[in-house]
DNA sequence: GTTAGATTGTTGACATGTCAACAATATGGC
DNA sequence: GCCATATTGTTGACATGTCAACAATCTAAC
């Protein structure tokens, strides 16, 4: 006799969790193709447009769930670009501020309207206080996930 | 006076989405790491498990969502460490049907119990009816973010 | 002040992803 | 059969991601 084993009842809300959001990566790749950003430098640069002060890239590797060393690199491109700036982090000579350049600032101006358009259009047909049932549900997940995996770090050195 | 361009009502909800998916992934490589496998070799091998005809490279590129190029090499690396095969095609010449081997099924069968338990644990707290619902709107959500996508292709060639 | 330990950014090796271009092959009119 | 067109897998150039190791620097405890 085989055994066999089963996907559990959730099994299938997870993997259409992981493919919508590779579908929106995916597409938001071809979206910003338009200003000749990647999806990870828009959101990079997203993150550097409200704080005036500028971010570390340790700050910034924590807010985007990556690796410090994946910023350098990326941080790199958009400074050959003029779009951001590394600046001395008063305090810290270890530390890069990372900022916004005029010409980043103004890049983001004009993209920004679009983007808070594209992500409604996304969601259309669902109600505000549906989704966010959906995002505290997410928010959840999240948590569970990072719990798990805390758990099974401690058991496996 | 500045122009402000803010956030609409479901901004939030996009943005917690990305962020469960993209923490779930990486969790999934600490937990794929004690068979030596990466989330997309996971992936993969997962979606060989069911058919025992294979899948061809190019089904295998639409059911990841990924480009056929990068299956070329995630094959190659499999098939090197024994854990899937290339068949011949029969009728088409061009392409390959992938299909697991021994080894590959051997160690298939001792993940998937490990990995079904794992999802189902992200999912605690969450009811069964209620992942369906967060499922069926995160369909709608993906299905409207290829439309937007064929809107914009079409618009701009 | 010194020192042990943590943090910061960079580098190099490599996996994973994109895209364009290519050769080989299928397919569907004609 | 022939031909235009599409599809399949590979390659090379490159962006994006991981990780380990490193130098520089900060921090805390003494």
């Amino acid at each position: 006799m085989s055994e066999t084993s089963t996907p559990g009842p959730h099994y299938a809300a997870l993997l259409q969790l992981l493919r919508t959001s590779e579908t929106i990566w995916n597409s938001s790749r071809i979206f910003f193709e338009r200003w000749e950003l990647s999806p990870a430098q828009f959101n990079l640069l997203n993150l550097l447009t409200d704080p005036g002060e500028g971010l570390t890239q340790s700050d910034l590797s924590r807010e985007l769930l990556t690796h410090r060393s994946n910023i350098t690199g990326l941080v790199d491109r958009l400074e050959k670009r003029g779009l951001v700036g590394r600046r001395d982090q008063a305090g810290d000579r270890r530390a890069w501020r990372v900022v916004l350049t005029p010409s980043g600032k103004r890049l983001m101006t004009e993209i920004l309207p679009h983007y808070y358009r594209a992500t409604e259009r996304v969601w259309e047909g669902v109600s505000v206080r549906q989704a966010g049932v959906v995002a505290e549900v997410l928010k959840g997940v999240a948590a569970n996930t990072q719990d798990a995996i805390a758990r099974l770090e401690r058991e496996n050195p």
